[in-house]
DNA sequence: GTCCAGGGTTCGT
DNA sequence: ACGAACCATGGA
């Protein structure tokens, strides 16, 4: 991985694309609420569900583990594994409400809110990183499948690597190329830049689609190959 | 009808 | 440590 090779690609989404907007104007909750909802699934669908919970009075911490299984259960169906999520949902509110309010996070470095996050039942590394940068303000790049194909198809990854492994080696890539307080909008506008250029790069989203990025049957392959037609 | 989306857990090897 | 089955709706 060259020096620069990170933000340069970014600064090649964000002339692409422009600025995403992902998750403005939200409360925390909603979008703690929202990262759970979109495992393995559209937003759209996610939408629809938490207008549901919204219509049923249900958008806070302490409804959502005081109300039973199956009333949560049938307002987030839209968004699939409606059974699964709404127990991932119920210990993800109870830790957010031992924790207290909001503010009581602000006290703890952000690799020990990651562990904390971690060892909630339905939190992942995708879901607890996009918690940390889209709801805690925290200064972490989201890796998610779009991330590992895009990176991969432009030779910085074979894509196959752990997790964290990728992460971190984005993250001290960045951190490289930019000051310290200028590096939270980028990686929040980063990951939604990958989703968006994702979307643009494949037609049908297929993931053995080995064109996207790399020539110029890629409907997107002039973002990183100007020359390219 | 088929594929897949802004994943994670559990249970085998 | 890694692979596979499982969960389930809605849009393309």
């Amino acid at each position: 991985m060259t020096n620069n090779s990170v933000i340069e690609i970014y600064y090649t989404l964000l002339k692409q694309y422009g600025h995403q907007h992902w998750w403005p104007g939200d409360s925390a909750f909603e979008v703690i609420i929202g990262a759970v909802l979109t495992q393995n699934t559209a937003w759209s669908n996610v939408e629809k569900a938490i207008e549901q919970l919204r219509l049923s009075d249900l958008l806070s911490p302490h409804a959502i583990v005081e109300e039973s299984h199956d009333v949560i259960a049938e307002a987030i169906r839209p968004s699939g594994y409606f059974n699964v999520k709404t127990k991932r949902l119920k210990a993800l509110c109870e830790w957010f409400m031992q924790q207290g309010d909001e503010n009581s996070l602000r006290k703890y470095d952000t690799d020990t809110l990651r562990k904390m996050l971690l060892s909630v039942h339905g939190i992942g590394p995708e879901t607890c990183d996009d918690i940390l940068l889209y709801a805690l303000d925290r200064p972490v790049f989201v890796i998610d499948a779009y991330t590992r194909r895009i990176f991969s198809r432009l030779g910085l990854f074979s894509g196959e690597e752990p997790y964290d492994e990728i992460r971190l080696e984005i993250e001290e890539n960045l951190s490289s190329s930019l000051p310290g307080e200028e590096i939270l909008p980028v990686y929040n506008e980063y990951h939604a830049l990958v989703v968006r250029h994702a979307k643009e790069a494949c037609v049908k989203n297929k993931p053995d689609c080995v064109h996207c990025c790399l020539n110029q049957r890629c409907p997107a392959a002039s973002v990183f190959h100007p020359n390219m037609v």
